[in-house]
RNA sequence: GCGGCCAUAGCUCAACUGGAUAGAGCGCCAGACUACGAAUCUGGAGGUUUGGGGUUCGACUCCCUAUGGCCGCGCCA
């Protein structure tokens, strides 16, 4: 029996077809497809009741007429009744489980059939995004973290996706810090840790520019030299970049990000130009105060509110280098969409720019990408305040992940004392930065989160250390078992679930499909850590339910066949969190 | 002043963007290791979804309003 990867999918155009057999207005008609609450059946149908309303029609009178409809092919596959004021509700076959957990063998078959939702798309996402000269702290974690999810998903989903890191690397802080660097730079330290020591001069140019007009105007002297190309400043710029690409390097290893483009803002001085030449002959910019400036009259709020994108001076700012952003992007990477990942603080500018954009391609008919802001609430410590030390400094991501790596050391060596010393140092090595990125992500990205160690680094409920412990038991019955646990041979003895937990589990594992699809709709990646938070679960009520290793080979192969799912699809999902994995821990 | 986001169990969060009896974890209470890893599982108590109106077959979700919190608003990003 041939299974599609999406049931719901499949269950929605059966409906559509249905509808036309069934003499509905079918151009009217939209399913409504949905995952349904366990107790109901596997998915349900919910469009019956906007239909019948619109068209005055008794809905359960149309939901008959809809499945009587449907096609053999559909109605074998699943038990389907009509419930309440018109849900069709559809309970998957203990039959049509088994074939699609047949189906489902590998990443590869899950990945090429996830891969049509997406297949011939380019996606440009644009995440992480530090300041050059600084470290990156607390504040930088979340948009790293997301935006890697993303990226993954949307690859997954067949998308091209070219991860490119917008890195700040222009502007008027270089003039204070070059400053610094000539005056009070501290050689030794710049050779042990240059970053540290350009983040010092830093601050150290910026307080002595606040204290001193002199020290003011000759940064604003070194910032001209800059700009006008000076051999000097332009080698110490450089010097700063390389220094600070390498530190953020040392901080994505650890998360697992790569970038394919580090195109900052700088990249982007040569290309302004032709933004302000396109916009003011489009006439969609007008002089201000002496600045060149966007307004949107349509907009309650930009009709008076400015988007600057040249100041009174002459500069860019980051309006102008994020409009020849967008520009570069659609017609350099052809994008289809592009994603910003940035905190909740910058939704009006984004707002702007996506406005100014959307009127200045239509001028110039340049083909429009999707545009998406996806937007993340503050850090927060455990008081609701931005998240600080105990001295109110910034916590610094390097020392975030190392804390909890060694939180995460204490509680192995504590579980399982049996391990080698060799082994726990791995194992907290995944745990605890899988601890970090998995708080981060589980919870819904528009809210503000709230860092809470404990929390965090916590073994219980919906956590890291939860899902990949579900994980290295998968592995130890395989171990136990003495079984490869990709080994496929013995699959074919596998029966339809029975029991009501291995029903339960299976149940869930098809719904994965429905999971990626709707991260992919809404880009939330917390729909899938909730996912395989509930796969864990499931998983666990079905391993204190039901022994897998028991003698009976019929029973044992069908459960076998379970665990082998289940690990593919919480490794895979975990893959595409950004998560690495643990065979045991 | 104008505008945006938010308010769900004692605490931290979900609720598939308008669907069926609002769900988890922590904490609390009561159970389950002579069974593949108890970092687990099974039950129980706990709710006027901030207050008040409205829209409709149906509202945590949409609209209005009040209160409280966070944030943005002319040359930082």
């Amino acid at each position: 029996m041939p299974v599609p990867f999406n049931l719901a999918d499949a269950l929605d155009s059966a409906l559509q077809s249905a509808a036309v057999q069934a003499g509905l207005e079918a151009a009217a008609f939209v399913p409504d497809v949905r995952t349904a609450d366990p107790r109901h059946g596997d998915y349900q149908a919910n469009g019956v009741l906007a239909y019948a309303k619109a068209h005055k029609q008794n809905p359960r009178a149309v939901a008959e007429k809809l499945v009587a409809a449907l096609p053999a092919g559909v109605t074998e596959g699943y038990v389907i009744t009509v419930a309440g004021p018109g849900f069709i509700n559809f309970t998957l076959q203990p039959a049509t489980l088994l074939a699609w957990l047949r189906m489902h063998d590998s990443k590869d078959h899950l990945r090429s059939n996830a891969a049509s939702a997406r297949h011939g798309q380019t996606w440009v996402v644009d995440y992480s995004a530090p300041n050059t000269a600084k470290q990156m702290h607390v504040g930088h974690l979340r948009s790293a973290v997301i935006g890697e999810a993303i990226s993954r998903i949307l690859e997954f989903s067949g998308a091209k996706v070219i991860r490119d890191n917008h890195i700040g690397d222009w502007g008027t802080q270089f003039g204070k810090l070059i400053w610094a660097y000539k005056h009070h730079r501290d050689e030794q330290a710049l050779a042990s840790d240059p970053i540290e020591e350009f983040e010092r001069l830093y601050q150290m140019g910026n307080a002595a520019a606040d204290a001193n007009p002199a020290v003011l105007e000759q940064a604003r002297q070194e910032l001209v030299r800059l700009q006008s190309g000076d051999a000097t400043n332009l080698a110490i710029w450089r010097q700063i970049n390389e220094a600070s690409l390498q530190a953020f390097q040392g901080i994505y290893d650890l998360l697992g990000i790569r970038f394919d483009v580090t195109l900052g803002e700088s990249f982007y001085n040569d290309k302004v130009d032709r933004v302000y030449r396109e916009l003011s002959d489009a006439r969609l910019a007008e002089e201000s105060q002496g600045a060149l400036v966007v307004f949107h009259p349509e907009h309650p709020r930009f009709k008076t509110q400015p988007f600057i994108m040249r100041k009174a001076d002459g500069a860019s700012n980051y309006a102008s280098t994020d409009l020849a952003t967008a520009l570069y992007r659609a017609l350099h990477f052809h994008a289809d969409g592009i994603v910003i990942v940035t905190d909740f603080r910058q939704a009006d500018h984004f707002e702007q720019l996506f406005l100014t954009v959307r009127k200045w391609f239509a001028a110039k008919s340049y083909r429009l990408p999707a545009l998406h802001h996806v937007t993340f609430g503050a850090v927060t410590g455990e008081d609701g305040k931005a998240l600080r030390t105990r001295d109110g400094g910034t916590i610094k991501l390097k020392e975030l992940l190392a804390e909890a790596e060694a939180r995460a050391y204490a509680l192995v060596s504590e579980r399982s004392a049996d391990l080698t010393e060799e082994e726990r140092r791995k194992i907290a090595a995944v745990v605890g930065v899988a601890s970090v990125q998995y708080a981060d992500l589980s919870q819904n990205r528009s809210s503000d989160y709230v860092f809470a160690w404990d929390k965090m680094i916590s073994l219980e409920g919906n956590t890291a250390a939860y899902l990949l412990y579900a994980v290295a038991r998968i592995h130890s019955i395989f171990r136990k078992l003495g079984l490869a646990a990709g080994d496929l041979a013995g699959e074919a003895a596998g029966t339809p679930p029975e029991t009501p937990a291995e029903q339960a589990l299976a149940r869930k594992l098809v719904k994965f499909a429905d999971a990626i699809r709707l991260v992919n709709d809404t880009l939330r990646p917390h729909f899938l850590c909730l996912y395989l938070y509930e796969l864990a679960g499931e998983f666990s009520g079905f391993y204190a339910a039901d022994k897998v290793a028991v003698d009976d080979p019929a029973v044992r192969a069908r459960r076998l066949l379970l665990c082998a799912r289940t690990l593919l699809v919480m490794e895979t999902g975990l893959g595409l969190l950004g998560l690495r994995t643990l065979t045991r821990m």
